[in-house]
RNA sequence: GUGGAUAUGGCGAAGUGGUUAACGCUCCGGAUUGUGGCUCCGGCACUCGAGGGUUCGAUCCCCUCUAUCCACCCCA
């Protein structure tokens, strides 16, 4: 084969498609049980947008973006996440000129240069919220109830919701100068990365998976600790909805988010089901975010998950989505004359709205029946020369084998109410 | 970027330094005349990821490359 399709990404082919497809309009319904309304952007935006939402220092931003430069000189980048596109379309459009808070939902192709592995890929589908303008914990709650309802929708089990406070930005130099001064003893001997994180970032340490860091750093200073009085308030409000919603959560002193626009809230859902990945999804509060990216300062609180982590769940949990059937009726016709009848009565049922396929590779009935059955329809139309002498059609019933004469004027509507449909 | 594993027909999967490379599934066709799901029969035709090398001869031995999978890192 001459060409093949990128690395890390993939052809969702049919027989997914539908599972996807499912998926999605969950995704949907659920949103607009919520509020939240669709938003799309752009695949690509400027690459400052990245650099500037995501931040200048974190992993996506250093070495994961594909970005490119367009005939005009442009610095484009192919997104890799949400938010940031969200935000600016709410900026720029003067989204905040409308109702508040307001809420979005995306769904979408994203984009990093990574190593692909198990729940990770270079193209991956994210489906994500934003709610803007809303600074209480009332939203937080929303936004991982919201979250909470698609798993559960889903029928997935055993999904752990991990919750932390970043604090903000009053409290966090207390809590970056307190972690600095309880590691500084212990710099040499952090892995390479946490040493490079002391400065830049040492609230990453945290969370860092290397055993010795995880030991070096046991007992340090948890940003909780460090709250100010307005996010300790604040994030015990929003334990407080949670429990008044039935979600359970399990409280995460360590969880940090990646990217550098958090605030207060963090949190993820855990599931053990996608090798190394343990992330389904994963949020926060991001109050400073806006501002950032050149907007009035509005709040803002959000979540993202990933669709190829999602169905690898499903599989591991043996969920079946209930995905409806292809085909309702075949119509099966024998010899030339019959063809063009055969075509009306074809073209009629689907003008009814009913599932129907026929034959287009001229083949004998009995290879017909086979191709019929494989789409597992309720009913046949068999159609050859002497039933249409005779004016009828033999309408057989594929489930018992049964079957009957029907004048061909009334066949379509025949099938119709035996469908339960309208014709 | 680092490390490990694997690469055989549409899919799954045997196999050996040397005549026609198993098998299962799928697909297509057929089994007395125009009828499916079960059964039976036949077909899908030099091909063993790519390129070199060793050898009289390699799908099985060596080298290189590529791809895929998995893990680290990071994340959804």
């Amino acid at each position: 084969m001459l060409v093949t399709r990128p690395r890390g990404t993939n052809d969702i082919l049919p027989g997914d498609t539908e599972k996807w497809q499912y998926v999605e309009s969950l995704l949907r319904d659920i949103c607009t049980r919520f509020g939240y309304e669709e938003i799309r952007t752009p695949i690509f935006e400027e690459t400052d947008l990245f650099k500037r939402g995501v931040g200048d220092t974190t992993d996506i931003v250093q070495k994961e973006m594909y970005t490119f430069q367009d005939f005009g000189g442009r610095s484009l980048t192919l997104r890799p996440e949400g938010t940031a596109s969200t935000v600016r379309a709410y900026v720029e459009n003067k989204l905040y000129g409308g109702v508040q808070p307001a809420k979005y939902y995306y769904i979408g192709p994203m984009f990093r240069y990574e190593k692909p592995q198990a729940g990770r890929f270079r193209q991956f589908h994210q489906f994500g919220i934003e709610c803007f303008g809303a600074a209480g914990p009332t939203a937080d709650a929303e936004v991982i109830s919201l979250a909470w309802q698609f798993y559960r929708d889903l029928g997935l089990k055993g999904l752990e919701v991990h919750i932390n406070s970043v604090g903000c930005p009053k409290c966090r130099p207390k809590h970056r100068k307190k972690l600095q001064e309880f590691l500084a003893p212990k710099l040499p001997e952090l892995c390479g990365t946490c040493q490079g994180r002391y400065e830049k970032n040492p609230m990453r340490i945290l969370d860092c998976k290397s055993p010795i860091c995880q030991e070096l750093s046991a007992g340090a200073p948890t940003t909780l600790e460090c709250l100010c009085d307005e996010c300790r308030e604040h994030f015990q409000e929003v334990l407080r909805l949670l429990d008044a919603a039935g979600i359970q959560y399990q409280i995460d002193n360590r969880l940090v988010r990646g990217l550098d626009y958090y605030t207060k809230t963090a949190f993820e859902i855990i599931v053990d089901a996608i090798g190394a990945q343990s992330a389904i999804c994963g949020g926060g509060r991001y109050d400073g975010l806006i501002e950032e990216l050149g907007g009035q300062p509005t709040p803002g609180v959000g979540f993202a998950l990933g669709m190829e982590r999602v169905f690898p769940t499903l599989k591991v949990q043996g969920i079946e989505l209930e995905i409806p059937k292809a085909m309702d009726v075949f119509v099966a016709v024998m010899g030339q004359k019959p063809q063009a009848e055969g075509f009306r009565i074809l073209t009629e049922l689907r003008h009814a709205g009913i599932k129907a396929e026929t034959d287009s590779l001229g083949r004998s009935l009995k290879a017909q029946m086979k191709y019929a059955n494989r789409f597992n329809v309720a009913y046949t139309v068999i159609l050859g020369e002497a039933e249409l002498e005779a004016g009828r059609a033999v309408l057989r019933n594929m489930s018992d084998s049964s079957q009957e004469d029907v004048p061909l004027a009334d066949i379509v509507k025949v099938i119709c109410e035996k469908m339960g449909q309208e014709a």
